[in-house]
DNA sequence: CTTATCCCCTGCCGGC
DNA sequence: TGCCGGCAGGGGATAA
């Protein structure tokens, strides 16, 4: 379930420690999560290499090694998919809360676990640090934080696509980074039903969702750095979200009931007020 | 090329 | 209380 923000706000919490850092021990707990089919060769890999830098691409994590002894520069990526998550432990007090895929043991003696609870999580070690080298992340649109798009490229984006513009805004290959909860904030602040084909929107709409994108994110990026990330259903966990997962409470712009459909197979919240047109 | 459907997994919650 | 269907912040494979 993690997002663009959950990604990036994992990526600077790493970035402000781990990079100069000595791997000691890797340890794979759950095979099933590595992308690669080979999971003997992560060991001696891992093991005695530093990592250099921490770097996030849509809802992608790259971890940079310093060159191998045969000159190798390995990455660690991690997709966390719906319930991943790293968690950095200085010392392991009791049963985590969820069982541990992958740890890693650092030269200072800190701890990091990848807990996935669904296992739908991926691990590669890619043999380069080269994004596009390695398939999955190949084909990723321009990461919607870092590469915002300008309203003429969303809207020649659009046009080519026929589909409802909240699950166009999901499309990795267009924009990399929004998920479902960002499509459906993003598409409340501009005041747009998810329900249009993407082509059909008018240019002030496009320029209202161009300029929202960014924003959005910065403001959920800020909002949730300052707590534990919990998900859905998790205990503790807490909705922030003004929209998302919201049926039947009031809008709080307007107290018109939030409905929910389903569009590509997943739940979309929206103000049937707010967002009757584009 | 585009889009739609199914599938992968585990666990929680609400309804009966 | 126990069971059961629905649902969950992901994306890949496959089919049309």
């Amino acid at each position: 379930m993690p997002e663009l923000p959950e990604f990036e706000i994992h990526a600077r919490k790493l970035r402000d420690w781990m990079p100069g850092r000595r791997i000691l021990r890797a340890t794979i707990l759950d095979e099933k999560l590595l992308g690669d089919p080979d999971p003997d060769a992560w060991q001696p890999i891992l093991a005695g290499r530093t990592v250099t830098a921490v770097r996030r691409e849509a809802k992608y994590l790259f971890l940079d090694l310093d060159p191998s002894p045969a000159g190798a520069l390995h990455t660690l990526v991690a997709h966390l998919r719906m319930t991943g998550r790293f968690v950095q432990d200085t010392y392991v007090v009791g049963t985590p809360a969820h069982p541990t895929r992958f740890a890693m043991t650092l030269d200072d003696g800190t701890r990091v676990r990848f807990e996935d609870r669904r296992r739908f999580g991926r691990l590669w070690l890619s043999p380069t640090p080269d994004v596009a080298a390695l398939p999955e992340v190949a084909h990723l649109g321009p990461d919607a934080l870092r590469v915002p798009l300008s309203p003429e490229a969303l809207g020649a984006l659009c046009a080519r696509s026929h589909r409802p513009i909240k699950v166009f805004l999901m499309d990795q290959r267009r924009i990399g980074g929004l998920g479902n909860i960002c499509a459906i904030e993003i598409l409340f602040r501009a005041r747009i039903a998810p329900t249009i084909p993407a082509a059909l929107l008018p240019a002030a709409a496009i320029a209202r969702i161009a300029r929202i994108i960014p924003e959005y994110l910065e403001w959920a990026i800020d909002r949730q750095s300052r707590r534990t990330l919990l998900y859905i259903g998790e205990k503790g966990s807490e909705n922030i979200f003004p929209i998302y997962h919201r049926e039947g409470t009031p809008c709080p712009n307007c107290a018109t009931a939030i409905a929910r459909i389903v569009q590509a197979g997943r739940s979309t919240y929206y103000c049937p007020a707010c967002q009757s047109g584009s």
